[in-house]
DNA sequence: TGGAAGATCGGCT
DNA sequence: GCCGATCTTCCAA
């Protein structure tokens, strides 16, 4: 429902735009790949590895509508969020899904998590992306997409 | 080897 | 709106 575009080494704000390192280091592999990383110590966020060949591209889930069986409600504890099964924010998708760094690297070609393309898109509205005012001239470009008109993607 | 910052979140004022 | 939690990552020295 929610995502960020990031694409290495060019783009400032991108883990990539330093060079290959541990951390990134899967981002600078074939696309289809999970890279999931820490932040702040405590959330882990999820993004796919995208970009042709070399280029360390990738794409930050930042919110997703959720399927049955994923009980966000219970974690969260909020009536909203047991409405709409929704994991709003980056940090909430890696809790949702229960990703963490032991997935990092993880082939979407092979399962069990599967990306499909949409039969029919929704409509699509961008702005600047969140949390990266380091990034200078990168941080207003507009590579943040989300589903307009849905009241449910992470604000800010 | 040290230290500062970070693609955040939720609770509190 | 502000603040604390929590720890990895990266660069400088």
């Amino acid at each position: 429902m929610e995502t960020e575009a990031y694409r290495g080494p060019e783009d400032l704000a991108a883990h990539s735009s330093r060079g290959r390192t541990a951390r990134s280091a899967v981002m600078f592999g074939p696309p289809g790949f999970l890279y999931v990383y820490l932040i702040y110590g405590l959330h882990h966020c999820l993004n796919v590895v995208a970009g042709p060949g070399e280029k360390p591209e990738a794409v930050l889930i930042r919110a997703l509508e959720l399927d049955e069986g994923l009980d966000l409600a219970r974690a969260r504890r909020g009536a909203a969020a047991a409405a709409h099964r929704l994991a709003s924010g980056p940090g909430n998708v890696g809790r949702a899904l229960g990703v963490d760094r032991r997935h990092n690297g993880l082939d979407l070609l092979a399962g069990p998590v599967r990306i499909e393309p949409v039969a029919r898109w929704p409509r699509v509205a961008r702005g600047p992306r969140v949390g990266v005012g380091y990034a200078g001239p990168w941080a207003a470009r507009p590579m943040r997409f989300w589903i307009a008109d849905d009241p449910h993607v992470s604000r800010r």
